[in-house]
DNA sequence: CTGAAAGCGCTTACAG
DNA sequence: CTGAAAGCGCTTACAG
């Protein structure tokens, strides 16, 4: 039972072993006639008069029942009742909003950087939850952190008249931003911030997190701390960035040159920085790691360093592994899902307020 | 510049230092008057009416240009663009679609379980891709796995007439879905697949990828192949087992009951299984780990046991550790952007087909 | 309590 | 090349 190269490790990296499948049933392609049996045909769905016209009274009483008025007649509404759970038949949402001008919002348009992301994935799902509690509904998309596809996200999200736009800024005009607000779509900006547009914005507080942090070292007896961190051009990693020096400055502790890392890499390549920069003679006795990728980076320098034990380490945003490595890392996590939620309630208490003002 | 207690780690996993902030610009507030100043006015949305009148020409003649129809005099189509640029004009798509009647689809619906996961999110990502691409836009929604949440989901899009729904089956009524195929929406089933329901459906092929990590093993020498699972009542997960088990018998490998562990866990969870399952004096040579918060586990077990190099280990789905583990974990990557794409892609298929046919 | 008219913003036929 | 009419599916006033 021991196998013939036990001691072989299969080292490649993410073997490319997709398997995609698509499993065709008969009804899909019953477009075309099969068997000799008739093509479905495809009932149009039941309008309004339709339902009226089965159940003996004016398309009128129908809207009255299907929008639960009231001040119909029990025989009617039963009537009514009856033919619309025959026709199968369900509000065309288009159609009443069109007519009603100014109602509850009933669409939201969501533009992030990219949903396979985790991090937008759950800003979008904080936003899904308080919509949905509205009978609200969301259109999202994603940019790539591209001004032209933010443009035309945007543009296709107001020719649908959504009721209100949040966007996580990508570079787009700032001028059409100001006219589509202008025009009386409200707009919550969330995470990156434009200049140059006057809309409310949620966000992190970043400079705070990364406060705590060090603070949370600092109460554990540290006092050399190291520090990396993202590209300092990015607004929030220089927030972060500051809200360590400062803290640090105000505990009296130094900060070196070489204990304070920060540019934009790969995981991979903060596990080199790390390993350079804690496997020193005398290395800081704890470190900062302000973003996620550059955590995991640092977590397996440690590891190979075998210093997992000796130097503390504080992350930002949650990590798969923050639950099983040893020992285990603390982290500032963002709560996305919370700063969705958060654009959503404003967003719809702007939307609200105009509503009622017209 | 050495710590006062250099030695000590913090241990505590997932402080949370929640920090949302929600910087309210002033015009968000001018809903109210503000320092005498009038509250701006909120310009009706322009219509195509008033684009006409301001052009001199008749809204007819906006609907061909803003519709790039053709068949207008030069200077006519000059008016007009002038004025939809001075009004902002931007046409209804709700309106358009309204009249239109057949046209190519312009809004897909998708139910998934949960956005802020991110399987879902990509899945999200690869529809959105092929949805965009034609002009089309994506409303989304998460159930977690509840059925009444789909079916509150299903309603509201089919609501907005979406032209096709794709969804990650929750377990709502067959007979519900079916009603609506009969009734003309599109549905593509991703991932997950309703009993009674004849329909498409879009799906990773796990018995080829399990097949494929347990043969990548066997070709590298091991015999002894241990394999974690996720429960088997979940359809995905069997078909792996099954492909694991097949390709085993197929090389004439015997196959144990301690060498095959299934069940719904945690990433800790499976650690802890890992380090008794493979922490033995014979462990097996290679383990295959069927998910993607085994395989997190057994990494973390296998380094913790020292056998990171001794057991060969092959993961389903990526891993955010994959890129910095020593050595790195081989993987069975699922693609679910892909797996999107093709759903959108058979959606749009079908839904296309209908139109033509109408 | 019930219904006929007008209109939401656009497009689809149909005339000139 | 240009436009007046009718209608998409519904709601909002207005009458009975």
């Amino acid at each position: 039972m021991v196998a013939s190269c036990g001691g072989s490790r299969v080292v490649d990296n993410v073997v490319s072993f997709g398997h995609a499948t698509l499993v065709t049933s008969p009804r899909a392609d019953e477009t075309t006639l099969s068997n000799g049996r008739p093509k479905p045909v495809l009932t149009k769905r039941p309008t309004i008069r339709d339902v009226a016209e089965r159940a003996g009274v004016s398309f009128k009483t129908v809207s009255r029942v299907v929008n639960g008025e009231g001040g119909v007649s029990p025989g009617m509404k039963a009537r009514v009742d009856e033919a619309v759970a025959e026709l199968g038949f369900r509000l065309d949402e288009r159609a009443r909003n069109l007519r009603q001008g100014e109602s509850p919002a009933t669409t939201i348009g969501f533009v992030l950087v990219d949903v396979a992301n985790e991090f937008f994935g759950s800003l979008l799902r904080g936003i899904e939850e308080v919509a949905t509690a509205r009978q609200c509904v969301v259109l999202s998309g994603s940019t790539d952190r591209s001004p032209e596809r933010e443009r035309q996200l945007i543009d296709a999200f107001v020719g649908r008249r959504v009721d209100g736009l949040i966007v996580v800024y990508s570079g787009s005009s700032a001028a059409a931003l100001n006219a589509e607000i202008a025009r009386g779509t409200p707009i919550v900006f969330l995470d990156l911030e434009p200049e140059d547009v006057k809309a409310d914005l949620v966000r992190s507080d970043h400079y705070a997190g990364a406060k705590l942090a060090t603070e949370h070292l600092l109460k554990h007896g540290h006092v050399d701390i190291a520090y990396f961190g993202d590209d300092s051009t990015v607004v929030s990693a220089n927030q972060r960035l500051l809200g360590h020096l400062d803290t640090m400055r105000e505990a009296g502790c130094e900060v070196t040159r070489d204990r304070t890392v920060t540019g934009s890499h790969s995981a991979g390549e903060w596990r080199t920085i790390a390993l350079e920069a804690l496997g020193v003679p005398s290395p800081p006795t704890a470190v900062v790691t302000a973003q996620n990728i550059i955590t995991v980076g640092t977590v397996a320098a440690l590891h190979e360093l075998g210093l997992q034990r000796t130097i503390a380490q504080v992350g930002f945003d949650d990590v798969d592994l923050a639950a099983v490595v040893e020992p285990p890392i603390t982290v500032v996590p963002q709560r996305p899902i919370e700063l969705g939620r958060r654009a959503a309630e404003q967003l719809l208490l702007v939307s609200r307020a105009r509503t009622a003002h017209r």
